[in-house]
DNA sequence: GAGTACCTTGAACACCGTTCAAGAACTGGG
DNA sequence: CCCAGTTCTTGAACGGTGTTCAAGGTACTC
């Protein structure tokens, strides 16, 4: 083995430095090759294709995320949700370019499941059971990664997406076919979807974040297939 | 002109055809401007960038699935949720493969302003009023898209999904680190985020969208900052 | 009929993910 | 110590992509 032999686990760490400069993009073969001093077909060697890398990646960034999540026992279920949801959209800010690729991956192998465990027996503690489980976990979990995704996609440097123009479409959006949108244009203005024109990195939507996540919950807690107090 | 000259709107129907038979994957400029019995230049000075044109193929169909939603007047305003958020799915589920790039592109342009006032008027009916009416309205539209997204995102033939190795870590699942999945396997074995091996596509989550929608508007519902009835 | 606007042709550019055979570097066994 | 054998790297190549560009053709206007 060469003194300095290049290991899977380095491959990932460089990917997800690159990940976070140049975003999902600029995330290329050649540019992790050449990031590492080596050659495209080194990285097929030690981790596979540009999927195999990004799961990685994927991997990596969650497990780190997830891994100081409180016990469930002794809290509140409501309150060990919310720790999830702000781990989960903690890390994706961090790498924001992960969005894209979490949510279309999230099933491409069960990534943590320790947290998917506790995610589940929290939803049973708050008195969810049978079908009114599976309920429950795809609400909460759809909700979660799909929102954050949304907020966050806009900011890859994809092609076509024009700020500028943005701006002005929701500037001089008429108000006689739209009087609500007129009287609450202050409102919605770079900070509702559809209506923004910065991406959730340079603009996050923390208050909107923390509404949509009590929303969830509240409308978990007053759920008619709910059990319990 | 040329007797039968190209238009924008032929390339949009036709691009729309090939996303549903090829997915996002493979639908390409070439494919596309092959099945128009043309070149790809051609699309080019119609419509533009290939960015353009899946731009032009979300509006078409978001256009055609909002267009017939009930009148928000004279209706309650939970049950014009349920419309929008039925229409919006059974949408993306006609054209899976643009669930992709619309949820990514969601801010490309206000696509459908019509129904973004009419949602924004429900919600005022509803109780939420300043900054609460923004929370309520990035709450409904980022779970409901997100939700959608994650649901049917997979059924694209990207490289990496498969489905077996998925079943076989599903079934493999040890009860002893998992006792809580173990429990409850039978219930979220394909048929839960991050558990399940098919895609929306074959495999729609439809009592998972039920209950994830009775619980955002029960959410609402119950929300301290709405006011009124 | 000439000029001009519209539209199409066909080739090319720069890049991508991926593969493959050949070479180098290190390992353990005799 | 040398030599097989495994491990890892090199460098080039294949087939594909979005996109651009100059040249050509067509059709309408004056």
């Amino acid at each position: 083995m060469a003194k300095d032999a290049l290991t899977a686990a380095d491959v990932v760490r460089a990917a997800l430095e690159l990940l976070d400069e140049v975003g999902l993009q600029g995330f290329t073969m050649r540019a992790l090759a050449q990031r590492l001093d080596t050659y495209p077909a080194t990285i097929y060697w030690h981790v596979g294709s540009r999927h195999a890398v990004l799961s990685g990646v994927n991997d990596l960034v969650l497990v780190g995320a997830f891994g100081d999540l409180p016990d469930p026992e002794g809290l509140e279920w409501a309150d060990w949700l919310r720790a999830l949801a702000h781990a989960f959209r903690g890390a994706m800010h961090e790498h924001p370019a992960l969005a894209a690729f979490a949510v279309g991956h999230l099933e491409a192998g069960v990534a943590v499941p320790e947290t998917l465990e506790a995610l589940t027996l929290v939803l049973a503690q708050a008195g969810f059971r049978g079908p009114a489980l599976t309920g429950a976990y795809n609400t909460y979990l759809g909700s979660l990664i799909g929102w954050v995704a949304l907020e966050l996609i806009p900011d890859d440097p994809e092609i076509g997406f024009d700020p500028e123009a943005m701006e002005a479409s929701v500037r001089e959006l008429p108000s006689e076919p739209y009087p609500t949108l007129d009287a609450q244009r202050e409102l919605l203005a770079d900070q509702a979807f559809a209506f923004r024109w910065h991406g959730g990195v340079s603009r996050p939507m923390d208050d909107a974040f923390t509404f949509a996540l009590e929303t969830w919950i509240g409308g978990l807690r007053h759920h008619p297939d709910r059990q319990g107090t």
